[in-house]
DNA sequence: CGAACGATTAGCT
DNA sequence: GCTAATCGTTCGA
């Protein structure tokens, strides 16, 4: 099992193995952040990545090495990040959709201007916000500074469903939870176990 | 160059 | 549950 401080070579696997051992994960920006606790994978050959149709200006980190931050705005608003995995020049990532708040909570309320911790991190749009994502952050390397992305320490119940928010490829089971969490951004339909 | 479309969220019914 | 907000990216003409 992977411990400590994640490297590179630990995201060279399919981007669905990798979304399921991220749950549970400590994910820190700057020193804010918390546990993992909901992911959704995305791959090259898979109709709703970004990296579907190869590399464009936008998804161009996603072809990068492995271990890097992939950001994007989504609905011209938010800023979503990702993790690239697989080998450089594949184009596979793994979506964070929410975390439960653990680090600088005061922060995380003050930058989403709310004080409900569940509410605060609770979907991707909403990490984005919480931990200060920027396009400024696309490309840089999880191993260093602002981020810290610490592997699970002990097992934990994972469940899989279908993705939220697109409309191709629903038959892949690629969102990722850990069970019962109250921070997930929804409840994962059908969940099975998956860990 | 124009137009359609989001890996979403918040607020209202 | 439904929809507006909001704008960069992508693709077709």
């Amino acid at each position: 099992m992977v411990t400590g401080q994640l490297q590179p070579k630990d995201f060279i696997g399919e981007s669905h193995d990798v979304a399921r051992d991220l749950i549970g994960a400590m994910l820190l920006v700057g020193g804010v952040g918390g546990r993992i606790v909901e992911t959704e994978a995305y791959d090259r050959a898979d109709p709703a990545s970004h990296s579907f149709s190869g590399p464009t200006t936008r998804n161009e980190v996603m072809f990068g090495p492995p271990g890097h931050a992939y950001v994007y705005r989504s609905y011209g608003i938010h800023w979503c990040l990702n993790f690239v995995c697989r080998e450089k020049g594949h184009g596979a990532g793994v979506l964070i959709r929410a975390i439960e708040p653990l680090q600088g909570i005061d922060a995380m309320r003050a930058r989403r201007g709310m004080d409900d911790v569940r509410l605060l991190c609770s979907g991707p749009g909403r990490v984005g916000q919480a931990l200060a994502i920027t396009h400024a952050l696309n490309g840089l390397r999880l191993d260093h500074a602002p981020f810290r992305v610490l592997a699970r320490d002990h097992d934990c119940d994972v469940v899989a469903g279908p993705r939220i928010g697109i409309t191709k490829a629903m038959d892949l089971h690629w969102r990722f939870g850990l069970a019962g969490s109250p921070f997930l951004s929804r409840p994962i339909a059908a969940a099975r176990p998956a860990a």
